[in-house]
RNA sequence: GGGCAUUUAGUUCAAUGGUAGAACGCUUGUUUAACAAGCAAGAGGCCAGUGGUUCGAUUCCACUAGUGCCCACCA
């Protein structure tokens, strides 16, 4: 006997183990169609959040659903080394035990950061269960482990032969406390109030000046020329002239450069090659030296003269004050401009020069833009994001991938000792004693983009690779499409020839109640454990798949996830019911649709309906859609209808069979959303598997559809309907007994009137053929349909009666001007659709029918 | 500057080329033999604005405005 509310606690106990146990998750049957799945790999930094929790369910809930309708679902588990992220970490731990990480040295550091890995890995797994994720863990991988180091190690030799790796220096973004270059898409820019100050830098030998503007006065020290642009009728008389730097006197020159905005500050632009990246570009173009004024912790080296040692704001201040007191400080602009910002360490960005791997994007890029061009494009869902994805893959830039950390895949480059020579290779060089290995490491983004294909054993060619790749769906946040998803396409399409999976389902991110990001800082996150400890799994995978619209955001609001947790347990007990009637000797039979009654029909019928609605939505990922189906089935179909009728004769074999057939069918149907509940519901029932997992999903059955069955059962249920709001609004009480006389040339069918006494305690219903005649007193309440009348005894007061009558005339009234401005617009007639004509009509002429009713029974009142 | 999305009930969000739905909240009633985290009834929306396409637009298209996001970035 379940209990009367869902425990949670002990629903979910046990289950997670006995998939695992039975190999559920991991055991592929050949002779089904593949379907495969990878895991986004979560960075070991921490515990998992709402945002994993979104992206694995759903994944989960597609796997469970492909599973039961008949595919070999693999889905392969793993966990990302988060290079940077990591080792951040791992530095403030250390540092909380009074350890300084760079005298640790690499190798003590490394041990220490495989023992973290250790310590999230199983945090993570943990809550991989608590998901209820239905992973292969036999297939489980970790972007560092060394089979996927010799997958990289592979890859980068690829490219590197064919000329898309190259080792260069250009300005990167340097982070000056990780001490390590950035790509492009891990600085973050934050708008801010900041100073723009004006220079005055004399020409040569005059007292003449022109006026320099920069936002960075530490970085004079590095300026190298001075540039106009050649249109500019202040200027251009300059140009190939000197000026003087105001902080050395150092030679300038002047050069014209278009690149130059004439409206912008002074429209002078002080060049500092080494510590700007269009500066740089101008350089190459001119041919300008290079000064480099920074060390790598961001204080100045022996180039920033007066300046050496300071930090690089110590060193802004103290150059604005020796030009101000000497009198070359024109004035200070109040700006509000974009500074970058690390990702990770949150400190000021210092576009620096430095030597650097990187891979050359735009050849690569363009493969990605012809796949989408073609017949075999990968499918988005929503489809806009192949649109951004395309955009990304136009303006892309070359990519930065050496990182100076040592918590990742060490580079695959040896260089000759007291050489400039070195050899890129798989494997070290044997004579190792004369080389050593690049010291840097690959941004982690590198083996992350890889991962499709490397979980799935390439460059072996064995039966995982050849059966599951590329994979049929990769599910994450719109968030990573820059970042992961069109790295893998790049990856894969180069080495591959394929692309990474068929179909992307791009989710969005969960913002709090008042719509703001879930940060770690703001302390507005949401610990998904914790939802679990209050609500059950089954609540939070609800309020995710039936909250959630593909590339939208959620929000996250408790209420929500309550409703899912109500609406569980409104099957929880509608099974309790069930179970309880159709008794423990219970035995299924097999239905004839055609030997069953109206009601009977019509709950199976609807069920058709929310089996065919919840299977195309379901293929389409959008389950909001496909549960919303299935709630209003189990609220207004089921539980408040069927499951009311079926109280009227509870022995009926018929009914027990159809009351089981039903609850059996709304768990399978729930099962790939809430698989706990789900299980424990199946194991509770008769049932001829061992596990819920084993069955097939509910497939439509045209046959079992009826039309005419439901359009006699909303008869009645409006007619209950009504005759509950009477009762209500007369303050009557509901199970108050009435008289009813049904007037109607109709048929009615069978269980009409025991429906209608069960729900309104209609007593002495009494059925006359003839046409409604004058009810012989004015209380009474008549009700009016187009094929049948209703005189309900209730003894209301006239003027009650008379106000009712006249709301619901106005009612029809409108209704009927609607149709007849539709069915007199000649071109409704001609050009609309002509089931929708004749449907039109009927409407029609039933409502012209039920208002001639109304009328007359108004006219009668006095 | 370029791009994308979004605007629907008090709130959070759905759906839809043919009279707009849910949840929560609100009002009223109800302990009617599974469920009071229940049940029943109800109030509440000219679907941002203006045009266009269409027999018909909340839905498709264009523009405008508000909101949000992404990319680029000016020294």
């Amino acid at each position: 006997m379940l209990e009367k509310k869902i425990d949670f606690v002990k629903v979910s106990e046990g289950k997670y183990d006995f998939w695992l146990k039975e190999k559920f998750f991991s055991t592929h049957v050949k002779n089904k169609p593949p379907f495969s799945i990878v895991l986004p790999p979560p960075n070991i930094t921490g515990k998992l959040h709402l945002g994993h929790a979104l992206d694995t369910v759903l994944s989960d809930i597609i796997i469970r659903y492909k599973q039961a309708n008949g595919f070999d679902t693999v889905w392969i588990p793993g966990m990302d080394h988060a290079g940077i992220a990591t080792q951040t970490k791992l530095i403030d731990f250390l540092k909380t035990k009074g350890i300084n990480w760079r005298l640790l040295g690499r190798k003590k550091f490394l041990e220490e950061a495989w023992e973290w890995k250790k310590t999230y890995a199983d945090i993570i797994r943990s809550q991989w269960k608590l998901l209820g994720l239905s992973l292969d863990y036999s297939q489980e991988r970790f972007t560092l482990d060394e089979d996927l180091n010799r997958c990289v190690n592979k890859v980068f030799v690829n490219l590197y032969n064919k000329n898309l790796i190259y080792r260069g220096e250009r300005i990167i973004n340097w982070d000056i406390t990780l001490k390590t270059a950035l790509s492009d898409v891990e600085v973050l820019y934050k708008k801010e109030k900041g100073n723009l100050y004006y220079f005055k830098y004399f020409l040569d030998g005059t007292k003449i000046f022109l006026p320099v503007a920069t936002t960075r006065p530490e970085t004079i020290f590095g300026d190298t020329a001075i540039v106009v642009n050649p249109n500019d009728k202040r200027y251009k008389k300059y140009i190939g002239q000197y000026c003087l730097n105001p902080i050395n006197n150092k030679k300038l020159i002047i050069i014209g450069d278009k690149y130059v905005d004439i409206n912008f500050g002074s429209g002078v632009l002080k060049c500092t090659p080494a510590h700007d990246k269009n500066d740089f570009e101008l350089s190459i173009k001119n041919k300008l030296d290079k000064i480099n004024i920074m060390n790598e912790d961001g204080t100045m080296n022996e180039n920033a003269a007066f300046c050496e040692g300071l930090d690089r704001n110590l060193c802004r201040k103290k150059v604005v004050h020796f030009l101000k007191k000497n009198n070359f400080l024109l004035k200070i602009e109040k700006i509000t401009h974009q500074v970058a910002y690390s990702e990770r360490s949150d400190t000021v960005i210092e576009p620096r020069l430095s030597k650097q791997w990187f891979v050359k994007m735009k050849e690569l890029a363009k493969k990605v833009i012809d796949l989408q061009n073609s017949d075999n494009k990968i499918i988005f869902f929503p489809n806009m994001f192949s649109k951004k994805l395309l955009e990304w893959a136009k303006n892309v830039n070359d990519w930065c991938i050496s990182r100076q950390l040592w918590w990742g895949h060490q580079i695959p480059v040896y260089y000759k000792r007291n050489t400039n020579d070195f050899i890129v290779c798989e494997l070290p060089p044997k004579d190792l004693e004369n080389y050593y290995q690049d010291e840097d490491v690959l941004d982690t983004w590198f083996s992350s983009s890889l991962w499709p294909f490397t979980s799935l054993h390439w460059p072996k060619n064995d039966y995982y690779y050849d059966r599951y790749f590329p994979t049929s769906l990769l599910v994450t946040g719109y968030d990573l499409i820059f970042f992961w998803i069109f790295r893998m396409i790049v990856q894969s399409l180069e080495h591959t020839k394929k692309p990474p999976f068929l179909g992307c389902l791009i989710h969005g991110l969960i913002r709090d109640q008042n719509n703001r990001k879930m940060s770690k800082s703001m302390g507005n996150g949401v610990d998904p454990v914790d939802v679990i400890n209050k609500y059950g799994i089954d609540s939070l995978r609800y309020f995710l798949s039936a909250n959630s619209t593909p590339g939208l955001d959620i929000s996250f609001q408790e209420q929500k996830i309550i409703a899912g947790f109500n609406f569980l347990n409104k099957i929880w007990n509608s099974a309790r019911y069930v179970l309880n009637i159709i008794g423990s000797d219970f035995c299924e039979q097999e239905i004839i649709f055609e030997n069953l009654s109206t009601i009977d029909k019509y709950v199976i019928s609807m069920l058709q309906k929310t089996i065919q609605k919840m299977t195309v939505n379901n293929d389409k990922y959008r389950f909001h859609i496909s549960l919303h189906a299935l709630y209003s089935f189990v609220y207004d179909d089921f539980c408040s209808f069927y499951l009311e009728t079926s109280k009227i004769n509870r022995d009926n074999e018929t009914t027990k069979q159809v009351l089981f057939f039903i609850l059996k069918n709304i768990v399978f149907l729930i099962y790939p959303f809430c698989p706990f509940i789900a299980e424990e519901l199946y194991q509770n029932m008769p049932h001829s598997k061992k596990s819920i997992m084993q069955e097939d999903y509910p497939k439509y059955q045209a046959d079992l559809v009826l039309k005419k069955s439901v359009s006699d059962v909303l008869l009645i249920k409006e007619i209950i309907k009504d005759i509950r709001n009477i009762k209500t609004t007369n303050k009557i009480q509901p199970n108050h007994p009435v008289n009813i006389d049904i007037y109607t040339t109709e048929k009615l069918f069978d269980g009409f009137l025991e429906c209608l006494s069960h729900f309104v305690f209609a007593k002495n219903v009494q059925v006359f053929k003839d046409k409604y005649q004058r009810a012989d007193n004015d209380k009474k309440i008549v009700l009016q349909y187009a094929k049948i009348s209703l005189s309900v005894d209730l003894q209301i007061d006239k003027d009650n009666v008379k106000k009712m009558l006249i709301k619901n005339l106005e009612e029809i009234n409108k209704s009927i001007q609607r149709s007849e401005k539709l069915l007199n617009n000649k071109k409704f007639l001609e050009k609309a659709d002509k089931q929708k004509v004749i449907e039109e009509k009927t409407k029609y002429s039933e409502k012209i029918l039920t208002r001639t009713k109304i009328l007359a029974r108004i006219n009668e009142i006095k």
